[in-house]
DNA sequence: GTGAAAGCGCTAACAA
DNA sequence: TTGTTAGCGCTTTCAC
């Protein structure tokens, strides 16, 4: 059933069927009403890649995945973020298109959908401090939304973020005020901008405390449990060890919630860990670790949310960037809102 | 720059720089190197949008994820599933379209990916014991591959799937023989056909080894870290608790963990844990686990197993359903290999 | 308020 | 081997 069919069953032409049915103004009541019932009736669906071509607008969005071919596993957060964007695209009416690719062929993988016209706009995730798809994407004029920030970016363009540098900063400097003087830092990659904020967050809570950040307690690595783990047992090795750890991933935290246990120190008494929670989404009302968060901020909302400020760019295109901050709460006891029982032991 | 501005650039017809670039072989070798060049110097990419229209294929395939508002986390295992998709996809042309409903709008957004010519094929993931998708597409004709199976299905379908009834009676069997006589089933909810083929394993394997099934000792649920943890806390506060347990995933392991380590007793001198692999991508290399594996097999490769099912059926549509059941391999030992202590200890 | 007709950018029969 | 022509199913100007 297509439009053509519709119309001559009706007895109409196919531009009054297609403007009845979008809403258009010069339509009679009467024949609206007519063409939506039978359009109904017969489960009449308009074909997406005719109105596609007509219009000249695709009615996607393009969000990209990178997987490293050396790792299996897929970062949680863009489940998380992708559920979030679709929910909102859905009900906008907007497709969603996901490029799998290779950690290298990301910039080819934006260049790709802006240049076959299957997206009206991208999401941009995990910006590092000088990332190259931003320019890019703003050369093409392809309307997109950051996840994150670039410190390194040339231009203005249009992100929301979470505060990820007062979040750790308030961590820090609680971990400090609660008696450790040895913190800590299990971070990502520092080539991401938001492991750099993240940093220079924690090195400032220490100070604000009159401590002095050490080098050689900052981790700057995969957020992965394996890499947790052996970062917290060497330092745990050490004559001087930590006892807080600090950290930017569910899965270190986790890692190193291992090692603690493995080095005969009991969490809570011996050891505290904090961690960012982010990440969290996926084991959420677990109370598995006896952990405290840094940050309460779900990846889903902050999915829809991009999605919107996306769909808004795209309907209004000479609207300015938007930028959007979002402060995030200092919560205690990742699930229960309870004290930790690792901080208060400590404190 | 489109089919049109080239074609005039070289002074060739629209029809002939279409064959060319898509390989028909009624063109000269000389014209299609020109051709190509050409192309590539001025950057010339097919509108999607119209390829589509013309050739009446859409070139994307389409994946619905369920989301329950109630529950923040998405299953990691979508994830997995999708990155070994997408790559599959990517290299055969075709794009994914990402569909994100409520766990009720399920069916309908299989429908209207189909209605509208938004996608030439589906991937079906978790089917129910009686799933109403499989026929709701036969009867659309729109070719689909579920990965798992459906018990109560109708007619006969593609499906790739692994042995869940072996890989659960191998590993309920091997812990009876290593001594234990009280064995928990912490299994998904059993509307889903995999939870249940895995509870008839496990009851094999058990009455295989002279044991008779509890079943009070058998659960069937969310197959989170929660439900595993209280599960396992009340069955290890009974009289008569089991020593052993049987797990459908990855997260309700780690909750049984949790409630061992609670209630005072040693994993692998007081209690094992078995847990199924197919949820494990995510902690993969990581070690954390103290449990060993009933199965191995890589959610990735499903999905990208099942994307070439698929693209195989849309080639070839009169090809009969195909079937493909992948038998697992039974690990000791989640990461290492090694015998796991759990089970070692009891033995 | 409705319809005729052109066109979105491509493919594919049919001709030459 | 190349070109002509007619669509694919919709939107959108323009005329009525």
């Amino acid at each position: 059933m297509n439009l053509k069919d519709l119309s001559n069953l009706l007895g109409l032409s196919q531009t009054t069927v297609s403007r009845a049915l979008n809403g258009y103004p010069e339509v009679s009541e009467e024949t609206r009403t007519r063409v939506c019932d039978a359009a109904k009736k017969f489960n009449y669906r308009p074909n997406l890649n005719a109105t596609r071509l007509a219009t000249g607008r695709s009615m996607a969005i393009g969000h990209v995945i990178p997987v490293s071919s050396s790792n299996e596993m897929v970062n949680p957060v863009f489940a998380d973020f992708l559920a979030g964007a679709g929910e909102t695209y859905g009900r906008a009416g907007y497709d969603l298109l996901l490029s799998v690719v290779n950690d290298e062929d990301h910039e080819r993988a934006y260049k790709e959908l802006a240049d076959r016209g299957s997206v009206d706009g991208v999401i941009v995730q995990f910006p590092s401090v000088k990332d190259g798809r931003i320019g890019m994407l703003q050369q093409m004029g392809l309307p997109f939304v950051v996840h994150g920030r670039s410190s390194g970016a040339d231009a203005d363009y249009s992100w929301l973020d979470i505060d990820n540098r007062t979040a750790f900063r308030r961590a820090a400097a609680y971990l400090a005020r609660s008696g450790h003087c040895r913190i800590a830092l299990l971070n990502g990659l520092e080539t991401l901008d938001f492991a750099q904020r993240r940093r220079l967050g924690y090195e400032s809570g220490l100070r604000e405390n009159g401590l002095e950040p050490d080098p050689a307690l900052i981790r700057s690595g995969d957020m992965t449990e394996h890499a947790g783990h052996d970062a917290a047992a060497e330092m745990l090795g050490w004559p001087n060890p930590p006892s807080a750890f600090l950290s930017s991933s569910i899965l270190t935290a986790i890692g190193a919630r291992r090692a603690i246990q493995e080095a005969g120190l009991e969490l809570g008494v011996n050891a505290a860990i904090v961690t960012h929670d982010d990440e969290l989404s996926y084991l959420q009302n677990s109370g598995s670790l006896p952990l405290f968060t840094a940050t309460r901020s779900s990846v889903r909302n902050a999915g829809r949310r991009c999605a919107e400020l996306l769909l808004g760019l795209i309907e209004n295109p000479d609207s300015g960037p938007i930028h959007e901050l979002w402060e995030t709460e200092f919560v205690r006891g990742a699930s229960t809102g309870a004290e930790p029982a690792a901080v208060r032991s400590v404190a």
